[in-house]
RNA sequence: UGGGGGAUCGUCUAAUGGUAGGACAGCGGACUCUGACUCCGCUAGUGAGGGUUCGAAUCCUUCUCCCCCAGCCA
């Protein structure tokens, strides 16, 4: 780790948060940076939330420094213990690592408790009996000033005793809470009083029944930041307003540090939603497969996608750090994600949409190992063998009857590369009784083999094949996004806007024999990244689309 | 008509009183054994009005629009 030397590079990212903390560092009012990492154990982490890692893990890479994984468990009502293991393994696959840094707001209820306590000495806090509903009326409105609770001014003795018993469990749910004392007039409704404690009587995933009461965030988080020793406190816009109760806390409170909070602008995504209510709906009402539903923006659907990790880093660091919020395209997501996989995917051959194809002068019973290059932007990679022979599968797609004039595939008449292979002219299509194609016949040149000619002829068009007698079949997922709309809801029910071919499975593909071997995320030639699906198995083979390649010319056909 | 925050190409962002720049998208072209990749070029922006200044995205001022807040969620 170096150290608090702080002057910015050019390929450093800058942004007003390093800012900041450069110029703590070196002014020495940070003398070692302390950041933290604080999900919720309620649900998986997407995308928006590896900004928020990469932000956190990231300043500490770059200024020297810990961050912290800490669970903010303050709820046991919504948390469960299945997300604490999921969220870890998420951070871990993003390339971050805590070291023994993985704590629990949990780990602080006896402190909390105290300090509460302190709080309550201090004239600072009261028990409040009203019922929710009734804090809700007494706390006004946006232009209106709330009203003091009845039960403002109980003595400190009276208010001790009284949360002393709420932890004692004498209450029931909801009966009493524990409010600090600030301002009911308070233009920021945060300040009207806030509740810092409530009952909950459900036990907790890690404290048990120990507890009935909770602290929530507004007491727990900054006071654990300030446990932690936390120096630089990043959370997301919405936070903004709770930074005078976070300050006015730190303030009150005997803390062993005074952690100060930043704010950033959440990522928006288009074309998916990013909202945790929103991905708990779409999980339990079926609309997508699960968690890790390929489609989903979750961290485990993109791991299951195909997505690297480093291209998710990588697109994160992209996009900056600023207050604004924004929605940023796909798109550019999309093209962070080829562009890693362009210089790393081996190249494969696999046929989405067969047809077959017959080349009637090559030698029946012949077969032919070509060598393919693996990657021909990366020389390194090597080649491997393929086997050629009389009967192939084309794609579907790559034969027309009556081709425009940019028509670059197969057509009668035509000349085309099969890749690695030889040039093919089509002489004849076979039709069934109701005027289908079924079959395509054509001709070879012996003189190309290996996919160039002797005498120096150009063709238009190179098309990608397997052998008949040689390919394997192979299911194939292809995902479009998740919603039809840029903005899910934004005229209407978020719902309505799911994109119903968000997923077409492809069955009856054929693929090269390579891909047989779990061969991690590769590129289909011509047609797109694609990574193994976990439930794929040696004699069913499925893969799922990470992204397709660019197509100029399905874009170009639109016109 | 309370409080907090934000407005720069279509999108994400640089420029902190001195030539409005980059990336993605789009368009055009070159190259190509992937209509991919790569390369080249083009298009396109300071929310509006006033002011200060030799000079304003930047400072002042008025206005407009957008986002967040009325959980015993985080």
């Amino acid at each position: 780790m170096n150290d608090s030397s702080a002057e910015p590079s050019e390929d450093e990212p800058r942004d007003f948060i390093r800012d900041r903390i450069r110029a703590d560092l070196e002014s020495g009012k940070t003398s070692a940076l302390v950041t933290r990492f604080p999900p919720e154990p309620n649900g998986y982490l997407h995308i928006g939330h590896a900004k928020s890692v990469c932000l956190n893990f990231g300043v500490v890479e770059e200024f020297g420094g810990v961050c912290n994984l800490r669970f903010d468990d303050t709820n046991p009502a919504r948390e469960d213990e299945e997300y604490l293991h999921a969220i870890q393994e998420d951070v871990r696959w993003l390339g971050f690592d805590w070291g023994d840094n993985l704590f629990h707001a949990s780990d602080y209820f006896e402190q909390l408790y105290a300090w509460a306590c302190h709080l309550i000495e201090a004239g600072c806090a009261y028990v409040d009996d009203l019922s929710a509903d009734e804090i809700r009326e007494y706390r006004g409105t946006l232009t209106e000033p709330g009203r003091p609770s009845p039960y403002r001014d109980r003595t400190a003795e009276e208010n001790l005793d009284l949360f002393a018993r709420m932890r004692a469990s004498e209450f029931e749910d909801g009966a009493k809470v524990l409010r600090a004392k600030i301002d009911m007039a308070s233009g920021n409704i945060n300040l009207r009083d806030p509740v810092l404690y409530r009952i909950i009587r459900a036990p907790h995933p890690r404290t048990g029944d120990a507890w009935c009461i909770y602290p929530n965030y507004d007491f727990a988080h900054g006071q654990s930041d300030a446990i932690e020793h936390v120096t630089h406190s990043i959370c997301t816009l919405e936070f903004e307003d709770h930074r005078p109760l976070y300050d006015w806390l730190i303030e009150n409170l005997p803390v062993p540090a005074r952690p100060r909070q930043y704010e950033f602008g959440r990522l928006n995504l288009g074309h998916t939603v990013l909202s945790k209510r929103r991905l708990v709906k779409l999980v339990e009402d079926g609309h997508v497969a699960g968690w890790d539903d390929p489609r989903m923006p979750t961290l485990t659907g993109l791991r299951r996608r195909g997505v690297p990790p480093s291209a998710i880093r990588d697109f994160i660091g992209r996009l900056g750090v600023t207050k604004s919020d924004g929605l940023v395209e796909m798109s550019y997501f999309e093209n962070t994600i080829r562009e890693h996989l362009n210089s790393s995917a081996p190249r494969r051959m696999a046929v989405l949409d067969p047809i077959k194809l017959v080349i009637e002068n090559y030698p029946e019973g012949t077969i032919e190992e070509l060598d393919a290059a693996n990657n021909p932007t990366d020389e390194t990679a090597g080649t491997r063998k393929v086997s050629f022979g009389r009967e192939l599968y084309v794609e579907r797609d790559d034969f027309m009857e009556a081709p425009p004039k940019k028509f670059r595939r197969l057509a009668i008449g035509q000349e085309v590369r099969l890749r690695f292979a030889y040039f093919v002219t089509c002489t004849e299509v076979v039709k069934d009784s109701d005027g289908n194609i079924v079959e395509l016949r054509c001709t070879y040149d012996p003189e190309s083999r290996g996919g160039d000619s002797p005498d120096g002829r150009k063709v238009r068009g190179t098309i990608h094949w397997v052998s008949a007698a040689h390919a394997l079949p192979a299911e194939v997922r292809l995902y479009d996004h998740l919603f039809a709309e840029e903005e899910p809801g934004k005229s209407g029910e978020w719902l309505d806007d799911l994109n119903p071919n968000s997923l077409e499975v492809r069955t009856g593909c054929l693929v090269e024999p390579a891909l047989a071997e779990n061969p991690g995320v590769v590129q289909f030639e011509r047609t797109g990244y694609f990574c193994p699906d976990p439930d794929s198995r040696p004699d069913a083979l499925l893969f799922n689309r990470t992204v397709s390649l660019r197509d100029s010319w399905a874009k170009d056909k639109g016109n």
